[in-house]
DNA sequence: GTAAGATACTCTCATGTGAGACTAAATTCA
DNA sequence: TGAATTTAGTCTCACATGAGAGTATCTTAC
């Protein structure tokens, strides 16, 4: 593969393009899997999951591991509340930052979308055999860390 | 690695999940360098990076290739032909669909951008061997195919 | 050739997002 | 301790997006 630095630009092989694309497809795609069924956006789902795996944190924890706005966080939350999907407690550390955590529903309807969840993503994966995904898996989180160090 | 599909997500193994930020990330810094710089958003930038590549097309062929919302993709180019970043030349089989390609001006910001976004991508994958990362674009463009069959 | 349907694009409208102001609470520093 | 600064979260506002209607053109089918 000849490679023109000054003129040249191959889409197909510039990252935030082509990642942006497949990310987008891929979300849009697994997402017909929770919102219709479940009637949850798509920050809503990804706070549930987020409380799932880590349990209890504060909307602030939740902006930084999710990677969304305070504003999208603070709407999606409130919604979250108002549907009893998770409960907000009280912190003794901080008044203004308020714990939040799965309620037995929440938790309810993440155990029914994981398996789901799995199951998309064993057939997204089914063409490439397991030290492939293995390696791709590395590349992503070295690619990520490159990402991250300039935050 | 333990994995219960029954019960268990690891967000951080979930391609839909973590793809997604990854890519927002990477979208947001590259963006850096063509937003202020050269005052383009980002669909107009896809577009012409598109025509760059691509050449002489409709619309409607951006909209598949860049995978854009008609609606966004019509405003960008009003914009880009307001600016005479691109021409629209009059489509002998279709006057519905008229054909769009770089101006002299609009092919000029793209030499000035390519140098940079390959720098920019050079960076970004410094930490990989070039094995590493041919074997990563391979990997992606499985799963780009993956995707594509359902659609 | 003409009617019915499909398609390319524009426009309108409803919605979601993110920047920034604002409030309450916590922290720092003197 | 008290004043100044920072921080967490909410709210408002401007803006971008995408769904769907509307228009012009093209295609299909008879």
């Amino acid at each position: 593969m000849t490679t023109d630095n000054q003129t040249t630009l191959d889409l197909k092989q510039f990252l935030p393009y082509s990642l942006t694309n497949i990310a987008m497809q891929m979300s849009e795609q697994f997402s017909e899997l929770y919102q219709q069924q479940f009637d949850l956006t798509v920050p809503q789902w990804r706070i549930i999951a987020n409380l799932a795996q880590y349990g209890e944190c504060t909307a602030k924890e939740l902006c930084d591991m999710a990677q969304m706005d305070k504003s999208t966080m603070s709407r999606a939350v409130k919604s979250l509340l108002t549907r009893n999907l998770i409960i907000a407690k009280e912190n003794p550390k901080d008044k203004r930052a308020s714990l939040l955590s799965l309620s037995v529903e929440g938790n309810r309807l993440h155990e029914q979308i994981v398996p789901l969840a799995n199951e998309w993503q064993a057939g997204l994966v089914s063409d490439l055999d397991s030290q492939e995904l293995k390696q791709f898996m590395n590349t992503l989180s070295k690619l990520s860390n490159h990402l991250n160090k300039n935050v």
